[in-house]
DNA sequence: CGTAGCACCTGTCAGC
DNA sequence: TGCTGACAGGTGCTAC
């Protein structure tokens, strides 16, 4: 479930057992995933340790010692599984198990897409900031450099509804259909609204709404996964409790609200909304 | 340039 | 049980 906070607390699971670590080797089960890997992806790996674990956007980075960054996309339906009970060992891989990064401190992590959305690739470290996949992107909705000022003018004269807008990456970093959703749900504002004709109180709202509704989703994740993995050695999977999001023609929420989730498709994708409770 | 739509893949579920 | 169609947490590319 891949949304800024899933791919946070994958990043914070995978840290103890990737941070400062060498990677022994990469065992790589198919050529590409929604790209080709990198050219000889294996040889590159080997032996290489991961100095530092961090997360941009969706996108897991590790930095390696020899000044390449290996960059992690879960797409729709990617997942990382850490194996480092030497009792339990390593399960033989199935089907959509496409790559195991063998850990010399003594993890295995295993990543599965079964839709293959996901990328895996390596970029150089001074190419952060430019490389095609991360130019562009638009600031970390939890750091300093997003504030209701940036979305206002981001979103000012935009002739896009606020849901598609909240979508678009270049917009503002991390938000899917599931938080874009709950965030409009919380801040009271319908999803067709166009975005330009959002006014000032109603910014300052959804700037809030967006920041708060995905710390709780960090929390949750960080406070109902032991070490951000389940006992199975799941990363970022956790019991979410949406307001809107998957609940078509259930009642709403909100207190004394009598009326029901509706669903409608934006630029192609379910949007969930109160009726009633957003304007 | 802004916007919309398709493409990429597989799995699951509802309905017949 | 088997088939069909709709749908799924993302994003890059293309066409208007």
């Amino acid at each position: 479930m891949p949304e800024l906070p899933e791919v946070e607390t994958v990043t914070r699971g995978l840290t103890p057992v990737m941070e400062g670590f060498v990677v022994d080797h990469v065992v790589q089960r198919r050529p590409n995933l929604r790209f080709p890997f990198p050219e000889n992806f294996v040889g590159r790996m080997a032996g290489r340790r991961i100095n530092q674990l961090t997360r941009r956007a969706k996108y897991i980075l590790g930095y390696l010692d020899d000044g390449q960054v290996l960059l992690v996309h879960l797409g729709m339906s990617g997942r990382m599984t850490i194996f480092d009970n030497p009792v339990v060992g390593v399960p033989a891989p199935a089907k959509h198990d496409h790559v195991d990064f063998v850990m010399q401190g003594g993890a295995v992590v295993r990543f599965t897409d079964p839709r293959r959305f996901g990328v895996i690739t390596l970029i150089a470290a001074n190419e952060v900031a430019t490389h095609k996949m991360l130019a562009g992107i638009g600031p970390e909705p939890l750091g300093n450099s997003f504030n209701a000022a940036v979305l206002a003018a981001g979103i000012a004269r935009r002739a896009s509804p606020i849901k598609t807008m909240l979508l678009d990456q270049r917009l503002v970093a991390g938000l899917g259909n599931i938080y874009v959703c709950e965030a409009l749900f919380r801040s009271g504002i319908a999803p067709d609204r166009l975005a330009k004709d959002l006014k000032q109180d109603e910014i300052e709202r959804l700037y809030r709404e967006i920041r708060l509704v995905l710390e709780d989703a960090i929390a949750a994740g960080g406070s109902s996964l032991k070490d951000h993995r389940q006992a199975n050695g799941e990363l970022g999977y956790f019991q979410h409790s949406f307001r809107v999001y998957g609940r078509e023609g259930e009642s709403c929420t909100a207190d004394g609200c009598e009326s029901v989730v509706g669903r409608i498709v934006q630029a192609g994708r379910s949007t969930f909304f109160c009726p009633t409770c957003q304007k």
